[in-house]
RNA sequence: CGGGAUAUAGCGUAGUCCGGUUAUCGCGCCUGCUUUGGGAGCAGGAGGGCGCCAGUUCGAAUCUGGCUAUCCCGACCA
């Protein structure tokens, strides 16, 4: 059968859109902007939910969960942060609908507006802030270091699978200190946390750094954040934490008590990251087989397929390979033995490279008889024929080389599509061809706004890691001291 | 919200310019037999009235008007 969307599509977005239904990831829904995620899909989305949560957990931070619901006047008393939301929220104004006058459906019951509209949670800060001011009285109160898995909406104009949808599952991490040293510790702290996840779970590299004052969360002092870089040479912010300052503590009034008996405003921070890593995930390894995922994170790690001549052949088999489906687990891997008899080993072999699965086993007849069998790799498609004995250990190791391998390979690209440019020229043609331009950069918003104007490149962030070193600002020549990695982005 | 495009079976599509028997083909689905080391073969079968509304006409998937939805490009954005 002639594979039917792998030919990479002219256009990237039609390939990746393609690739999310074939591999079994999502789909639309019926409400405009919004995504289903499959239940394959979501067996992904829980693994790095509990990494996740299991690294919050080891830095001291608990879960708790606030309401969807933010009245209206909460989301205006920072005023930064409404700016930056309002033009993208959906709003509740009515608790009730009835049968329409003509009898054909149900209206809105005018005689039900509700006195306050509620704002659907595009963030949650007005919320748990509002809340925390009920929670801090004193030093001794603090620090909480909260976080909430939630739903969020942010009604976008253009929507994409994974990456940009109406509604979108993440997690927000909402932490109030007494310093404002304890604070900016905190969320370059949980940045680190953030860039540990993405390397070492989704073997995602990504560039570590401070958001330019135009591309900064809405309220925040300071927005750091991982960039990674994706294969078709445009950029996408895997993940942010921001130092917030006193600014959500001074329009909730939330103070507390220091050891000196003086009244002081509260530090805060917070973080997130969302579904749209699962987009990251996606473009960064897949190919067109379809769908690889890192083991760590893969919901089927192992896929058996055992072939035979005849139905009858089957009860052998499975006789045969059950003791290596135990052995497997017992290391703790996830196993699926696809002994179904109603599709074609070349059928399972298809299917498990376009869900990503990393490692496949075929067991047959020739390799009962030699006590073989035929593991191979998703990353590189290679296929090995080996020994039964000891597969268990093999495998482990594979998976963790497939794991290091797959980093190794999207770290090796990265650094291909990453240089340095220093004449506006040479900017203008290098930017077409995508991937990472470090450039000085004058540090005004002016230059950032005319270069995002002039070529759609924006400041993805000014790396920790850049060296101090003079040079002129790429687009107007004004003296600057470090570079700036410029890309296009998602 | 501006520019462009599309809407025919569960999915992907032909037909639309130039109206005319029973709307095309592929995948998938159902039945049977043969198959099973890279998406099996053959035979038979089920399923749609062409996004919605109105109009023109003896006759509309096809022409006209309106509406809706989706996709792409902008603006906006994690």
């Amino acid at each position: 059968m002639a594979k039917d969307f792998v030919t990479r599509a002219e256009n990237y977005s039609e390939w990746y859109n393609q690739l999310v239904v074939r591999a079994d990831l999502a789909e639309n829904s019926a409400v405009r902007g919004c995504m289903v995620i499959k239940p394959y899909g979501y067996a992904i989305w829980e693994k790095m939910q509990r990494a996740l949560d299991d690294m919050f957990k080891a830095t001291g931070h608990v879960n708790a969960y606030f309401p969807l619901f933010i009245p209206k006047s909460f989301l205006s008393r920072e005023a930064d942060h409404v700016e930056g939301f309002a033009k993208e929220c959906a709003v509740v104004t009515h608790y009730r609908l009835k049968n329409s006058p003509d009898g054909t459906g149900v209206v809105v019951d005018p005689e039900a507006e509700l006195e306050e509209p509620l704002i659907v949670r595009p963030t949650s800060e007005t919320i748990i802030w509002s809340t925390y001011k009920n929670w801090i009285q004193s030093y001794r109160d603090l620090p909480i270091l909260c976080n909430q898995w939630a739903n969020v909406v942010r009604w976008e104009m253009r929507t994409r699978m994974f990456l940009r949808t109406a509604e979108f599952l993440w997690q927000e991490g909402h932490t109030a200190h007494a310093t404002r040293e304890e604070a900016e510790a905190e969320a370059r702290r949980m940045l680190e946390v953030y860039a540990d996840f993405a390397e070492n779970w989704m073997s995602v590299p990504v560039i570590k750094g401070v958001k330019s004052p135009n591309e900064r969360f809405a309220g925040a002092i300071d927005t750091y954040c991982i960039e990674a870089m994706m294969q078709d040479g445009k950029a996408l912010q895997a993940g942010t934490s921001h130092f917030l300052g006193q600014n959500f503590a001074k329009a909730f009034e939330v103070q507390f008590l220091n050891k000196e008996n003086r009244n002081e405003y509260v530090w805060a921070t917070s973080w997130g990251v969302s579904t749209r890593l699962m987009g990251a995930l996606i473009m960064t390894h897949s190919d067109d087989n379809g769908l690889v995922l890192p083991p760590k994170l893969a919901p089927i790690q192992v896929a058996i397929v055992p072939i035979c001549k005849n139905d009858s052949q089957m009860p052998e088999l499975d006789a045969h390979i059950a003791p290596v489906i135990e052995q497997l687990k017992q290391k703790g891997l996830t196993v699926k033995y696809d002994n179904r008899l109603e599709y074609k080993p070349g059928w399972k072999f298809n299917e498990y490279e376009f869900k990503g699965v990393p490692v496949r086993i075929a067991i047959g007849p020739r390799d009962m008889e030699n006590g073989t069998c035929e593991v191979c790799r998703r990353d590189t498609l290679e296929k090995v024929t080996m020994p039964l004995e000891g597969i268990a250990e093999h495998v482990e190791q594979l998976l963790e080389e497939i794991q290091k391998n797959l980093l190794r390979k999207a770290a090796d690209y990265r650094t291909s599509v990453t240089r340095k440019v220093d004449s506006w020229d040479e900017f203008t043609s290098e930017i077409e061809k995508g991937g990472f331009l470090l450039c000085h950069w004058d540090g005004t918003t002016e230059t950032e706004e005319r270069i995002k104007e002039l070529t759609k490149a924006t400041i993805r962030c000014i790396p920790f890691d850049a060296p101090e070193e003079e040079g002129k600002c790429v687009y107007s020549g004004k003296p600057s001291h470090r570079r700036v990695l410029f890309a296009r982005a998602y």
